[in-house]
DNA sequence: CTGAAAGCGCTAACAA
DNA sequence: TTGTTAGCGCTTTCAG
């Protein structure tokens, strides 16, 4: 069918109630409320829309008048693209996704760029509820979006009081992991974990950094493995963490390297995620060194690319979050109270750590 | 002041305009033109703005009144998730994804589900744009996109005539590959297709259906081997393609499976997607055949999984397509005819073919 | 089953 | 620099 070339009159409901002689309601209702009107005439308005080519009612007039966008906002904290470069955040955007179209949503992925501090995307965003997911808790979009009134969900982040929210418990999760650590035998190792705040800072971590982190998810995770650690006498002050603010295989390489110079005697490093894991994984094995044989190398996420990898991690659910977080938000009807959401989580025992080797002798004649 | 209301009333910008004793313009102004009022005011309306809880001007009112959105609509044929699990559809969405970004504008996912024939979403959607990538011609999403009174850009379509576009030459893609396999010596093949309608097809398919099929890309991909094939004297008509309707590495084992039971004397098996390729591969290798020794496989996309395979393949700029697509959108300014962008395609020789055994005279052709 | 009236909350000429 | 005046296009009681 060919389309006609002339320009379109923005046709509205008014002139197309005009037009057949009828109310506003009318045309509204033949829209909105089939059963409101009689099939014939019904069918009447739709054919003289067409004929004018008016589009249908103006979503964006509706949504003013009803209140409602049909749209839920993601807020990332990384540029909007970063979101498909990682497979956490994916498989988190999945679960999202998978709630929303359940529920005939649209999902909004506002430009939230943490270089600028540029915050009007967050005012201008037409939606009905937002999600945050893993932002620095003094990162001003979240703030913008707390400001917002409309229901908010937050994930991986500490109690804000007032929103609800899912993550995992983080630090138990990594706690877990520095006992089985701790278990083989390791008792001076090395750490690589994402950035902690919003300034760059691809360099070691003071305790003091550590504790202040503003990621909510990594100060979780260094303060199980410091609490682990330390119950068993390690001076968690003594341990190098470095930190990378990109979180990349070649960030996690770098940052490897960097604590390995540090400290050659380590028997084991512990990243933060998988994606530094992988990166640790080739650096260590750039350097000759077998794993788990000459060290042992962990991550956190459970990545499928860490799977495949035979990574020991942590594995957490990533789309479960998302959905989750979707449910929550959806669901908000019933709020009353702030809802939290926790998800269990589950130690992989993969083929990157064993024991450490305490002689040579042992190093020569293997296991 | 005498105000003892338990129950705030959502405060407008007109009564916060009221309760500072201004005109509303005055404080729109405060808010969009900073340059249009005394900073003293302009301080003074904020401030009591935050007193009153006044979370800034309403960004639906503010759209209906500037007749501005600040977001483009993505539309997927498949289930909203879907777009998160394969790569080449999110390589897509992160070229997508940049664009906006650049510009500062949100991307909206459209929940437009295949199986329910549910328009309204689409109508739904507050939006300045849409993105249209890789539907079915005949989709019904599609159509109410393009009854929408606003630019569109559409992804590996054909040409609509009236919109813009950005895609490949598929045709001459495969052509390409087809091409190479020949040189190669192979003259009986089967092939793996996508979905080519909106149907469900699990089985082989007629030369009809090729034709008739209504999701472009697989039409032309089709076309350009028949049409090489056909040159060198295949009468295609013969030849094998199993088409599947979900697109996973299961669906192209099984319909690799199929194919090899119609004719086990084929000597490669070319499919339409790298994902199905990846399948096929594994069934083959299942079955006890070696590649390239025994057989040939072939995909089509150049996802980083088929690289880490070593699949003979055609390498897409997917992220390239995402960000043209975007940028076309967004630069609608300037638009006076419709435009179109091909990208170029690039044959990646990969480890998955060879010369069928029997043929060694054409080794020559060279690694 | 249909229509009249009353906004939803905001912005943008144009005046003052 | 500030205010006045008109809507943007639609939905929704509430009467008839």
């Amino acid at each position: 069918m060919a389309r006609s070339m002339h320009v379109r009159r923005p046709a509205t409901l008014a002139s197309l109630a005009a037009e057949l002689g009828v109310s506003r309601t009318t045309v509204s209702n033949a829209y909105n409320r089939p059963d409101q009107l009689s099939p014939e005439l019904r069918r009447r308005v739709l054919e003289t829309a067409r004929r004018l080519g008016y589009p249908g009612p103006d979503p964006v007039a509706r949504s003013l008048r009803t209140r409602k966008a049909g749209a839920v906002g993601l807020l990332l904290t990384e540029n909007l693209s970063y979101a498909f470069r990682d497979p956490a955040a994916i498989g988190f955007l999945e679960g999202l996704a998978l709630a929303c179209e359940d529920a005939g949503t649209g999902l909004l992925l506002v430009p939230a760029n943490p270089e600028r501090e540029d915050v009007a995307a967050v005012h201008r965003a037409g939606v009905d509820g937002f999600v945050v997911y893993s932002v620095p808790d003094d990162d001003p979009h979240l703030a913008a979006v707390l400001e917002r009134p409309v229901p908010t969900v937050v994930c991986d982040q500490p109690d804000l009081g007032n929103v609800d929210r899912v993550g995992i418990d983080d630090q138990a999760a990594m706690h877990a992991l520095a006992q089985h650590l701790i278990s083989l035998g390791h008792r001076r190792v090395g750490v690589v974990c994402m950035r902690l705040a919003r300034d760059r800072n691809d360099d070691f971590v003071t305790p003091e950094r550590q504790q202040a982190a503003h990621f909510h998810v990594q100060r979780a995770r260094l303060a199980g493995l410091a609490q682990a650690f330390a119950s068993v006498g390690v001076d968690w002050a003594t341990v190098p963490v470095a930190e990378r603010f990109d979180h990349t295989m070649a960030s996690g390489a770098a940052a490897a390297a960097q604590v390995l110079e540090r400290d050659p005697q380590i028997t084991a490093l512990i990243c933060t995620s998988d994606i530094l894991a992988l990166g640790a994984l080739g650096e260590v094995r750039r350097r000759g060194m077998r794993v788990p044989a000459d060290i042992t190398v962990t991550g956190f996420d459970g990545i499928r690319e860490a799977e495949q990898a035979g990574l020991t991690t942590v594995r957490q659910p990533v789309m479960e979050k998302g959905r989750a977080a979707g449910k929550l938000l959806l669901d908000s009807a019933e709020r009353t109270r702030p809802r939290a959401v926790t998800l269990s989580t589950e130690l992989v025992l993969g083929s990157t750590a064993a024991s450490p080797r305490g002689t040579a002798e042992e190093r020569w004649f293997g296991p």
